[in-house]
RNA sequence: UGGGGCGUCGCCAAGCGGUAAGGCACCGGAUUUUGAUUCCGGCAUUCCCAGGUUCGAUCCCUGGCGCCCCAGCCA
């Protein structure tokens, strides 16, 4: 655990009371969680809550949490998702242990309990088409009707379910359902189907299996064979409970697992749902699932955002049962706390305009001392140079300042961090009359401090880099995928609101000679520019690239 | 509309009958060679509404109102 969350405040949630309770009374002696994904995506920071509250339940009360994939619908599921969630649980920090699981271990004991509900006049083989299904289950407000083939004899229902099991019929044929009520008022009641057929390959099992479960008939009694004590999902599946509890109720199940729900993570700017994201990868709108942009743990690793970050993000939003929606901005300042923390600072100037300094001579070099943290003297100094020509950036000038403007003007002063105080004096302008470079002069008796040798004190501090020793390097600056802060409202299609200008690419930036030979994950503060660290994929070391992970808060612009 | 759930500051969120925690955001002011950071101060006489019970209610009761979820052989 790192300082960012330690003191990030641990709100007292309606999960931890339910199981001091349960641990309080005996009722458990240590608890057993568990994390289920679906292999049918990359996973996205709403899965990160559910990761976060699961094993951190889990390590809070000294229980322990499984990785399992529910992995019941072979025509979604893929190998390589396996693989990314893995690899995003252990990036986000967590780690499983030996309890690594798959739904589909449990097919043989998930099949003996169908034979078993059979046996016991408890679900029987439907022969109805999936429209007639539909048709005989009622609406809302009206009770459904009772199969034809509800009452088959459980002979029959015993051959036929072994021959879909073994692959006689085709897709969609027939399906096995649970016999319970057609007209309980909880329509996942009305004869839920428990088995239906699938010819098709499993990215675990192979293709041992022509017949899957559905999700209600295999998430209790995988917990239950698991052991798990406390099954956290979220709120969309509270009507499913009943039908959860009469699985458990009428199995010979190894032990008792109880359903908890909490609300589902929603953020601002931004879209949640696996068939958006997927359709913003197919579509190319985003490079891939690990684009920068992107709400994927893959995306946000990429950006450069900490592990620690989103842990402190996710206790910070809390547990509740309340539709919630987070500003995006929560998680952005939780990524800026964790960085100003731990980032050393640098100077890059990204959109670069050459400053002459007419009075400091052509052949000097002068190597300077410059924190590489302003608050943490034990992070050391590095050596930055000045010469007669450097980089500033074209935003810290203006020729006619607006009011409240405290950069360079001309005939104006300003600090160079860690250098001299200049004044500009003049501008060199091309034909066309755009500017070619600024000219100015040092005051020599101004490096320490922000007083002239006359006591003024400068009003502006701007960062620069020696032109004859910066290092030239491609930053990418990025911004919401999306420009309203829910793009997935209505009916209107979610991608008429994508932003824009969502990234920025600027192709000849001065960046300070050092960083060209930093540790690739090295995460820098950008003085006055905001959080940078080199694209995992696309940096190499002769043609840098830099990602911009978050910008610092910036008060002047926002008042601008 | 049948069933289930939720409604406390702009956004989250504690609170569990004794007189509204905290975080983010926002607004002041101090420090600062980052318009950053840090610091200090401000920010709900009120808890969806209306009745009721009580010495006392955000917490209990009744009745409204609003929002979310469920009619996949998805999870």
């Amino acid at each position: 655990m790192t300082s960012i969350e330690q003191t990030a405040p641990t709100a007292n949630n309606f999960l931890k009371s339910i199981i001091d309770e349960d641990l309080k009374s005996g009722k458990h002696s240590s608890i057993v969680t568990r994390f289920p994904p679906e292999p049918n995506g990359y996973l996205h920071i709403g899965h990160a809550k559910s990761i976060c509250i699961n094993f951190g339940l889990a390590r809070d009360f000294g229980g322990r949490c499984h990785l399992r994939f529910d992995d019941t619908n072979p025509a979604k599921e893929e190998l390589e998702y396996i693989e990314s969630i893995k690899e995003s649980v252990h990036w986000l920090g967590f780690d499983w242990g030996e309890h690594l699981y798959y739904a589909s271990d449990n097919f043989e004991q998930l099949y003996l309990w169908a034979v078993y509900l059979i046996e016991q006049g408890k679900a029987y083989v439907e022969d109805l088409s999936g429209d007639e299904i539909r048709a005989y289950r009622g609406t809302l407000t009206e009770p459904g009707k009772d199969s034809p083939y509800r009452s088959r004899p459980v002979e029959e229902n015993l051959d036929l379910f072994s021959r879909m099991r073994a692959g006689e019929f085709p897709d969609g044929s027939r399906v096995l359902r649970a016999k319970i009520d057609m007209a309980s008022p909880n329509i996942s009641l009305r004869d839920p189907v428990l088995y239906r057929i699938i010819h098709a390959p499993h990215p675990h099992v192979g293709d041992a299996w022509k017949i899957y479960p559905m999700y209600d008939f295999a998430h209790g009694q995988t917990d239950a064979i698991e052991g798990i004590t406390h099954s956290i999902c979220t709120l969309e599946f509270e009507s499913h409970k009943p039908l959860y509890e009469w699985f458990l109720d009428n199995l010979p199940v190894p032990s008792r697992p109880r359903q908890y729900e909490f609300a589902r993570l929603n953020l601002t700017f931004t879209v949640m749902s696996k068939r958006k994201l997927q359709e913003l990868v197919q579509l190319g709108i985003v490079s891939g699932w690990d684009d920068p942009r992107m709400p994927t743990l893959a995306g946000i690793k990429r950006r450069g955002y900490t592990p620690a970050a989103v842990r402190a993000f996710c206790d910070q939003i809390g547990v509740g049962r309340s539709d919630s929606w987070i500003d995006v901005s929560c998680l952005e300042e939780c990524v800026r706390t964790d960085l100003n923390e731990s980032a050393p600072r640098a100077m890059a100037v990204l959109r670069p305009i050459k400053l002459v300094i007419d009075n400091y001579p052509a052949d000097r070099t002068e190597e300077l001392p410059a924190a590489n943290h302003p608050q943490k003297p034990e992070m050391g100094n590095r050596t930055i140079y000045f010469t007669r020509e450097i980089w500033i950036d074209a935003d810290d000038f203006m020729e006619v300042p607006s009011k409240g403007f405290h950069r360079l003007t001309v005939g104006g002063e300003v600090k160079l961090r860690f250098g001299y105080i200049v004044k500009c004096t003049g501008v060199v302008r091309d034909e066309q009359g755009t500017i070619q470079e600024l000219h100015g002069e040092y005051d020599p008796a101004s490096r320490e401090g922000i007083h002239t040798a006359d006591g003024r004190k400068v009003k502006g501090v701007i960062h620069w880099v020696s032109a004859t020793h910066a290092v030239s390097a491609e930053v990418r600056l990025f911004d919401r995928l999306f420009s309203d802060p829910n793009p997935d409202r209505g009916a209107a299609d979610y991608k008429q609101f994508l932003n824009p200008g969502s990234i920025e690419t600027l192709s000849d930036c001065k960046l300070e000679a050092d960083l060209s030979r930093s540790n690739i994950e090295t995460r820098y503060q950008f003085e006055r520019m905001g959080y940078f660290r080199q694209d995992p994929k696309d940096s190499l070391p002769d043609t840098l690239v830099f990602n911009r992970i978050v910008t610092l808060r910036d008060a002047w612009t926002n008042k601008k």
